[in-house]
DNA sequence: CCTCCACAGGAAGCGCAGGAGT
DNA sequence: ACTCCTGCGCTTCCTGTGGAGG
């Protein structure tokens, strides 16, 4: 691929050698910082090497903290050294995101089992048995890595977790092991306590990376992704200090230096600097802003609407005093009337002032606005709000939004 | 000190949708 | 297919709070 001459001529004007490896997607050969946690997991599943039942294993840890990379790595490496030692494993991953009940979870895997059957459309216990016959006919360890697994819905998890566990008591050849990968460290909480420690024979929890440990992965990946020397080292140091300081997220610090890297080619830079990756911080955290302000409701978009309204003008209302009045902090009462306006002007129905306080809440829960309860030289008692973010950003986007 | 104002936020209940049970 | 139940979004009603002003 690499030879067709359009890449060369692609790359000629760009930092990058291939984007592809700095992508969040991509999964390095070498996993930095992780070998114990790599021991750890090729040790407990290490039993299928005897054909025994692999322990089920519990893996959680922050986002970007490598679990979903080092299962993968350990499966595939599993996986590559059972084919050739022809051990009878399956192993099979699936991110639990997009099959969220008991059910579509094992049509997945006997659809595996049988790939050129189509099993939509029947019955629980047909499923079942189709699941549990396979496994008993070929005497398999079925490994099953249940990513996202805290996706899957409330009722549906203790249910599956016990008929995948239970699955061994009906099997004499074969087995059955769940690998459950959770980036919610309270998920195993809400677990039943049968669930929970069938499921957590094994348990593994990922540390969020340091700072140095983030710029140790970013060189490894820049050597794969830029040109020689064009990535500055203080570049790489502002990337792993922001991802650092958000939580060791590894895929953050990737996607920074990914977006530098885009911003640096847009305008013509041969080097990528700090300079590029603050930018490119603006750039995401503008973007989720955006994203977010539109999949609000309509209802608390309109109560963003109308703060962002009050606090771009500045009232210019001249107290008793002499003094001009604080420009963009708001009361709630006047909000509200705002509100009521807006929702007046584009045919929405206004809920109560009750109502309103809750989304006023809401909105201070996502950040979009702080609120401080008044103190002297208000009258009574009211809330405060101020706009967290640039009032005209908000006007604009949901003017578009509303107008159609 | 009392009253009024401008709210905050708890409690109860209502209408509706969607899932469970039969 | 039917009813029953439950959770959700919301309204109504109510009590509480703290500064301003007489």
């Amino acid at each position: 691929m690499a030879e067709n001459i359009f890449y060369t001529f692609l790359n000629e004007n760009s930092v990058f050698t291939d984007k592809s490896k700095i992508s969040p997607h991509y999964a390095p050969e070498k996993l930095p910082f992780r070998d114990e946690q790599i021991k750890d997991l090729s040790l407990w599943l290490s039993p299928v090497l005897k054909k025994a039942k692999p322990h089920n294993i519990f893996v959680y840890g922050k986002v970007g903290t490598g679990k979903t990379t080092v299962v993968r790595h350990v499966m595939s490496q599993l996986e590559l050294f059972a084919k050739d030692q022809h051990l009878p494993l399956l192993p099979v991953y699936l991110n639990c995101r997009n099959y969220q009940t008991k059910y579509t979870v094992l049509v997945y895997c006997v659809q595996l089992f049988y790939p050129d059957q189509n099993f939509f459309g029947y019955s629980r216990s047909f499923i079942y048995d189709k699941f549990l016959t396979y496994i008993k006919e070929n005497k398999i360890n079925f490994v099953v890595v249940l990513d996202e697994i805290d996706k899957i819905k409330d009722k549906e998890i203790d249910d599956l977790i016990y008929t995948l566990t239970r699955a061994n008591d009906e099997l004499e050849g074969g087995s059955v092991s769940i690998i459950g990968i959770s980036n919610n460290l309270f998920f195993k909480n809400n677990l039943d306590s049968r669930t929970k420690s069938s499921l957590c024979e094994q348990e593994a929890v990922y540390p969020p990376y340091n700072a140095e440990e983030l710029r140790a992965i970013l060189n490894q990946r820049i050597d794969l992704a830029f040109k020689k020397d064009v990535v500055s080292d203080s570049a790489i140091n502002v990337a792993a200090a922001i991802a650092a300081k958000e939580s060791g997220d590894a895929r953050r610090a990737v996607m920074l230096l990914l977006r530098a890297g885009e911003i640096a080619d847009i305008k013509g830079h041969t080097k990528v600097t700090d300079k590029e990756v603050y930018e490119a911080k603006e750039k995401v955290e503008q973007e989720v802003m955006k994203s977010m302000v539109l999949t609000l409701p309509i209802q608390l978009q309109l109560v963003l609407f109308a703060i962002a309204q009050g606090s771009l003008k500045p009232k210019g209302v001249i107290g008793l005093t002499g003094q001009y009045m604080e420009t963009n902090i708001l009361h709630s009462g006047e909000i509200y009337d705002k509100y009521c306006a807006l929702c007046n002007k584009y045919s929405e129905k206004a809920v109560t002032i009750r109502w309103f306080r809750e989304y006023i809440n809401e909105l201070e829960t996502y950040g979009f606005i702080s609120t401080t309860i008044s103190g002297k030289g208000v009258k009574g008692n009211t809330t405060l709000i101020r706009l967290g973010i640039d009032a005209q950003t908000i006007i604009d986007l949901l003017k578009s939004e509303f107008s159609e």
